[in-house]
DNA sequence: CGCCATATTGAGATATATCAAGTAAAGTGG
DNA sequence: CCACTTTACTTGATATATCTCAATATGGCG
């Protein structure tokens, strides 16, 4: 599939609320973007963080304006595909069209999970089911990255930033989870998954 | 479109998690029906309440089994649509499939939104954003209905059955709810709206 | 090396969960 | 149709978790 490429810089748009759909679909070749929408009161609430191979734009299909801007949040490499070229392949090869359906279907489910997170009462809870789930993406590798702000996750889960920090904190100070500048290990996965399942667990101590 | 329909007494399940697809979408002629969830601590998760023109299913395309559960709210008619037939009238007429799409993104945005509202930190804010988005949605009619038990309110919205009683409770002492049996008006759309942007309201008194 | 942005940590205020009691509504069987 | 049972809703008092505001520490960058 014939694809044009863009540089983006870390701090970048790649596009942002109101700005006129343009028709194309982005995929993420490498690097990390955040979506985001302003809410009423003029806070910031992050919509997913997107990673490599993630599509980006599947909210705006027939669209006449974005409802959420995008942001690169390392430098990235992201493929460009217009609908038009799109829509042309899936008439030609129905497999294709049923792997789009699948996307879509996906991209749903993962925002319904998402939402299921935000409904977890407790703050560790949330976060721990975010260090989960950025491993769980990162295909079996031991290790993933935070390549997003404090702030950042703090306005995806629903949380302030001190707080953020306070539960990694937490669970650092067990022992359970491993940070260098970006990149995390969890020693004590299974304690984390109990924790993400609901066991309480004191922010101080 | 040829279509099948079915009827749904109140609580019958449309389908249940972890059915297996049954290659049909549906789509709601009368009725109301809650879409939920199991969280992992053994609660429930309301993924969204859908009323009439809705369709049900999308999340499932072209996946092997339900992650949600469907029940009617009230008794429905549902009209229901094999893939096959739907994919046959998609490459008929494009101009469906251009619909079809801007369906799917719809049910992303909407999404979006509810993952929106469930970061709003206040719970009056939240029950206000409740209100007013059902209002919205009964397409400028003056009154919505609550077809739901305020336990299904609560688990959509993130918070526990009685704080939503608190919220319309508080809503209600100041005279900018009104609610029926079943039904309500907002009298006080304004101040609702100011509340649902964030506007500080005590709960007692 | 020093500045600036970001992250961490602390102490206190506040909102919501929790638990429990009381009330209203809905369904059931005579 | 009415008493009875059961469920859902409302409301109160208390505990606790998170937010808020502020101070300190850390790291990145010129």
């Amino acid at each position: 599939m014939e694809q044009r490429c863009i540089q983006l810089r870390c701090g970048d748009h790649l596009f942002r609320v109101s700005d006129a759909v343009d028709q194309h679909l982005h995929i993420i070749r490498s690097g990390d973007i955040k979506l985001y929408q302003h809410c009423r009161d003029g806070g910031q609430h992050i919509i997913e963080f997107l990673g490599p191979g993630a599509w980006v734009g599947l909210e705006s299909l027939n669209e006449q304006e974005r409802h959420a801007g995008a942001v690169a949040l390392t430098d990235c490499e992201i493929a460009t595909v217009p609908y038009t070229l799109l829509t042309a392949v899936l008439d030609r090869h129905p497999r294709s069209a049923e792997a789009f359906g699948q996307l879509l279907s996906g991209t749903i489910a993962r925002h319904q999970q998402h939402a299921a997170m935000l409904r977890s009462t407790s703050a560790v809870q949330r976060v721990a089911q975010f260090l989960l789930h950025r491993l769980e993406q990162a295909q079996g590798a031991v290790r993933a990255t935070l390549p997003m702000s404090r702030q950042d996750i703090a306005d995806y889960l629903g949380l302030t930033s001190s707080t953020v920090s306070r539960c990694l904190s937490a669970l650092r100070r067990r022992g359970w989870l491993a940070m260098g500048q970006r990149a995390y290990t969890l020693p004590g996965l299974q304690d984390v998954e109990m924790v993400a399942a609901g066991a309480p667990l004191a922010l101080d101590c």
